[in-house]
DNA sequence: CGTACACTTCAACGTCCGTTCATGTGAACG
DNA sequence: CGTTCACATGAACGGACGTTGAAGTGTACG
């Protein structure tokens, strides 16, 4: 387990905007800002190899930008409660700052 | 001369925040936020060599965020107008998104 | 002109980061 | 139990990026 969330110092904004500048990564969250999803369904639906999702997802864990839940053999992602934009709408919440996307 | 500004592609999100993604360019964005400044200033403001500033500034310019303008020996630098937030508030308005500071 | 000032550009080095391949773990199923 | 499925982790490679020092450009001033 360990979702421990070290949680990147929340004035260290540019550490997050690295964590989110990079275009898988990106494209995790934006799937994810539309509801919760399991690893396979990503890595199908972006096309990225299973391994290296995989890797960008701890990244993504580590920052406490999402979360982790096993769900039989799968395991469901989905964006921090604490991240998540006001009603599911297109926009995440950092500690430092807001991003809404179009 | 040259502010070609050969802009990123809209689209490339990723780009356009792993500039951003970087606290030496994002204190400058910060402090330009509040209004254009010579490079000297900045360089003094945030203690950051300014050799290694003007390059952080090209990138900066180069991504399309900030213009420059010769002021006799000096240099000033400004936020670009199309990505100036809304009546100097603490937001810049990439062209995928839109990001607000506290 | 020559010098000083304010930056910018060039070249080079070290490090971090995204990617890949190989291996490991945990859950379901026969 | 052994195997398979769904992911995670570890090690390693290559390229991109931040930083530095040296040289170049442009402007003002005497």
């Amino acid at each position: 387990m360990k979702s421990a969330s070290i949680r990147v110092a929340a004035d260290d904004c540019a550490g997050i905007l690295k964590v989110l500048a990079d275009e898988t990564r990106l494209a995790v969250v934006e799937r994810l800002m539309q509801g919760p999803q399991h690893v396979g369904e990503i890595s199908a639906i972006l096309e990225v190899e299973p391994t290296l999702l995989s890797h960008h997802l701890r990244v993504l864990r580590e920052a406490g930008l999402v979360v982790s839940q096993r769900e039989g053999k799968q395991v469901l992602y989905s964006l921090a409660s604490d991240v998540q934009g006001s009603r599911r709408g297109r926009a995440i919440n950092l500690g430092c700052c807001r991003i809404s996307f179009k």
